[in-house]
DNA sequence: GTTTAGTGGTCTCAAAAAGAGACCAGCACT
DNA sequence: AGTGCTGGTCTCTTTTTGAGACCACTAAAC
C-alpha cells in the first residue's frame, strides 16, 4: 500500500522534475536557431560577413544551390532581421544582399563554431571513418 | 578589337577570382556543419551536454521528435564521434547516450550561438512580425 | 535586325527527408 | 492474464528539397 503511493509520487516528481527543469518543447531559443540552422542559411551569411553580394554573385558563389532555395533562404534570413536586401534600378534590375547590424552580431558565434570545424574537420572525418569500417 | 579582348580577360579574372578565392562548393568545414546543423543536432547535444541520458529520457526532453528522428540523429552524433552510446545488460537493456570529448569540444562554440540567442531572440522575433506585417 | 547572354526570380514535377503511428521481444509488476 | 516499460524498426503519408523549364526586359555581339 505505502510502497504503491510512494512509486507514484516518486514517478510524478521525476515527471515535474523532467517537464518543468528542462522540456525544450517550448524553449524560446529553438525556433532562433532554427533559422540559422538551415541547410544553406549558415553558408550564405558566412559570404554575406565577408561583404555585401548579388543574387547571382551568391549562385556561382555556392554553385551546388538551387535558385530556389537561394531565393527562399534568403527570404527566411531577411525576414528574420539577418539579411538586407536592396534593388538597384538598373537595366535589368540587380538586387543586392548584405548583412545587418543583427546578422553580423550573430555571425560572431557562428563564426566560433565554424572556426572549430575548420580545426576539427579532420577529426570528424576519421571519426565517420572509423565508425563505416566497424559498424558499416 | 582591344576593347573585346580587354572585355574577354576581365571576365575571366573576374571568374578565376570568384572560384579560386571564395568558392564554397568543395569547403571541407560545409559537411561538419551540416553534421552540427540538423534540425535536432543541435538540442541533443544542448541536453547531452547536461549530463548523459537514456534513450526514453531524450524522448520525454524533447517531446515533439518522433522516435525515428530521435534514433537517426543520435547514429549519426555517434558516426561523428560526438557522442558515446553504452548499453547496459539491465532487464530490459537500457542504452545510455553521453558527449564524447570531441562533443563537448564543440559544444564550446555551440553554447555561444546558443547563448546569443538568448540574448537576442525577442529581437529576432521582432523581425520576423515587422516583416510579416508589411510584406506579408 | 536578329541572335545571344545576363538580370532575378517563379512554376512545375520528381526525389528525398521527415513525421505519425503500428509493431516487436523480453521481462516485471499486478 | 493483462499492463507497462525498454529501445528500437517498418510502413505510410506529408513536407521539404532539388532539377530544370520558363519569364520579361535589356544590352551588346554579329
Amino acid at each position: 500500500m505505502d510502497s504503491k503511493i510512494f512509486n507514484l509520487k516518486a514517478k510524478l516528481e521525476v515527471y515535474k522534475a523532467m517537464t518543468n527543469g528542462a522540456n525544450f518543447a517550448d524553449c524560446p531559443v529553438r525556433d532562433v536557431i532554427q533559422g540559422i540552422n538551415g541547410k544553406w542559411s549558415s553558408l550564405l551569411v558566412m559570404a554575406l560577413a565577408e561583404k555585401p553580394y548579388r543574387f547571382g554573385e551568391l549562385r556561382r558563389l555556392v554553385p551546388d544551390i538551387s535558385q530556389r532555395m537561394l531565393t527562399q533562404t534568403l527570404y527566411d534570413l531577411q525576414r528574420d532581421g539577418y539579411v538586407h536586401r536592396e534593388v538597384f534600378p538598373t537595366k535589368p534590375p540587380s538586387v543586392e544582399y548584405s548583412l545587418t547590424d543583427l546578422g553580423r552580431s550573430m555571425f560572431l558565434p557562428l563564426q566560433q563554431l565554424i572556426q572549430w570545424a575548420e580545426l576539427n574537420h579532420d577529426v570528424v572525418r576519421a571519426a565517420r571513418a572509423a565508425f563505416d569500417a566497424t559498424q558499416g
